[in-house]
DNA sequence: ATCGTATTTCCATGGACATCGAAGAAGCAG
DNA sequence: CTGCTTCTTCGATGTCCATGGAAATACGAT
């Protein structure tokens, strides 16, 4: 993970509206949510959640399944664990809240 | 902490530049850093860096204090908790790089 | 008071972002 | 192929952001 790339993830995050989408994709879980359930969930325009969408998709924070008409959106957890992971490395060490790592690198 | 202000915080930090602020400062520590050190070290030019600066201390995420004619700024490991604390409170729980909290609401 | 250092504020500029409606494309059903 | 649903791309607009030079401010020293 280098800096550009957590930068352009927490940017991606900085933002109320992506925010929103994230969190309910987190609540949802494994199953996801398609496009139209967010769209409704969240009241926001189709056009501006696509933006958003392609946003949080191309840092990698998002992942999309087609299903026939319909597009399921998940939460990458993965992602989201390397993020906190970067900020927690070198942020964190000393703070009461303290973050532990196991394995990884 | 409500999503208002993590996203604001998530998007002071969601700048290549601003993040290297940041993390100079995480490595400071304690002793902090004076502006010009900040200038110097990072090669922006200073009216640049006061903006940022002044962007990551109304988010919280950074503190100053003055000695005679320097400022000297620090990284609030408190709000940086909080952020971390806010993001894998809900998005990290199932994650193999699991994060714990101890007390803390 | 004057000077010098440290930092911020002012101002201007180019660029990116958020938003939305309308039109297009992708995919199934008949 | 026609129609329907789902979602994205296009186009346009207003707003906020990043940057840095120049001037102003804050503060200590002489």
């Amino acid at each position: 993970m280098d800096i550009e790339e957590a930068a352009t993830q927490l940017e991606a995050l900085g933002n109320t509206t992506r925010l929103r989408v994230y969190r309910a994709l987190v609540r949802a879980g494994e199953d996801g949510l398609p496009v139209g359930g967010l769209q409704m969930k969240l009241g926001i325009a189709a056009s501006t959640l696509s933006h958003h969408l392609h946003r949080l998709i191309s840092t990698g924070l998002v992942t999309q399944e087609r299903q026939a008409t319909t597009l399921i959106c998940r939460a990458n957890y993965t992602a989201m664990n390397g993020l906190v992971g970067f900020l927690a490395d070198e942020c964190c060490a000393d703070a009461p809240y303290a973050v532990k790592k196991e394995g990884a690198a």
